[in-house]
DNA sequence: TGTACATCAGTGAACGCGCGTTCACTGATGTAC
DNA sequence: TGTACATCAGTGAACGCGCGTTCACTGATGTAC
């Protein structure tokens, strides 16, 4: 009708009913997720939850893998939406602690509503799944919020540490992509750290080692993410005056 | 033969062949691990690899899940006995940023060379599976060790910090065990999060997540190492002067 | 507007394989007198 | 030292179930003229 509609190739009911019965199919594969977990996710127990014959996944995804693949893009994508819109959302924009805060507990939040996705990209590898080069762009998302927030503090900042170890260095250039090189080592450094302390406390928490020895209320997290924000936005030299 | 051997119930021929098939069966499983995964470890094939009866296993394991709750305690007694055997092996045992060092880096030497067994305790949790009691226990001796070195170095200071968030107190309560209520509360909570942040670089490095960011040769573990066991070990009224 | 043909979605049977667990059983090893 | 009995280790068949993937097929939806 609207011209706006008639793109070279018409979407067609076809192709619509196409994509609600994709969606359907990963639905039920999250589900199943949820109880079963990612290697024992099975195509025939999605067919007989959708009621169609087993082979008739095949049309849609050519193997467990390549559903499984499709799952994994799917939870990066997820998450990096959460935490960036959660950075969005920031009341003021110029505040990077608040902004820093918003991601970190959007991650967290995240992960606890769907704790079978955060285990499907975070968790184990799958054994006997190789992860295909699509993955790695949606991966790259929320790392590049939080690498970017440190950017804005403190990119280009006058460095006065001492010359880091050549080693350091290198082993930490593949990020200079990230960084547009702006951030020097040390602090890249840190970067990395709070990354991993961020994954660290929250898979720690929901694969159940806090148990008996952190509440589980996000008290500690929110302290933790606090200091770590307060840490890597504020220059020695704003701290000091 | 000599007096020590007759202890109330000799130990006997059959005794010590139990125990060796026993271990058979975990060395079979543990190779298994390394090549499915731990929810498709299973028992025909570890039976299969040992040419005997399926239904053999079951003299030793009353079942699938109680092996793999002897392989999780295994494990968790594997990886402690190596962290503290590098720590004991530090040359000057009051240098406790050293033993610090050494127990981080076994933890990581432990995790790759062993990187299916890290995956069983510190990985997604198995989906049906429950850990029982007994695993407690030995799941409390790495965290203990890094614990205890904090409280060698700090515990009892003079705590000149300004009253810790009551809600904070609590939430790290469960640990007052593990530190004799020894540390402040901010230190602890520091503590937390440093086991937190090794767990989290070794596992974003083993499950593939610094691939084309961070270099895997430990470079910047042991840096980041290094700066934790610093900021953690050495008192403010220390680095003061 | 109508017809002919190509594409696609979905079926159901089959292949060949796996699994955990139970059971009644045979023989060997240990124990008590 | 020898005998009688209880315990234990291991067998092999069976139960009842699961799985991914392929294949030849029917019918419906779309496309070109």
């Amino acid at each position: 009708m609207s011209p706006s509609n008639s793109t070279p190739k018409a979407p067609g009911v076809r192709a619509r009913i196409r994509a609600e019965l994709t969606a359907a199919i990963k639905a039920s594969a999250r589900r199943q997720l949820a109880t079963e977990g990612a290697s024992s996710l099975s195509l025939r127990a999605i067919a007989r939850e959708l009621d169609m014959a087993s082979s008739a996944i095949y049309r849609y995804f050519a193997s467990r893998d390549e559903l499984l693949t499709a799952l994994i893009i799917d939870a990066y994508d997820a998450v990096a939406d959460a935490v960036e819109a959660a950075d969005a959302a920031a009341v003021d924009q110029d505040d990077l602690v608040a902004r820093f805060c918003n991601a970190a507990t959007a991650l967290r939040a995240w992960a606890f509503e769907h704790p079978h996705e955060y285990a499907l990209i975070f968790g184990s590898p799958i054994p006997g799944y190789e992860a295909p080069q699509d993955t790695i762009d949606p991966a790259g998302r929320v790392p590049f919020v939080i690498i970017s927030l440190v950017v804005m503090a403190r990119g280009g900042e006058h460095d006065t540490s001492p010359p880091a170890d050549p080693a350091l260095v290198s082993a930490l250039s593949g990020l200079d992509g990230f960084t547009g090189s702006l951030l020097p080592t040390p602090l890249l450094s840190e970067v990395v750290s709070a990354w991993a302390q961020l994954f660290g406390m929250i898979s720690l928490e929901l694969f159940g080692h806090f148990k008996n020895s952190v509440a589980d209320d996000g008290v500690y997290y929110g302290h933790a993410v606090r200091d770590m924000a307060n840490r890597l936005l504020t220059s020695p030299a704003e701290a000091a005056t």
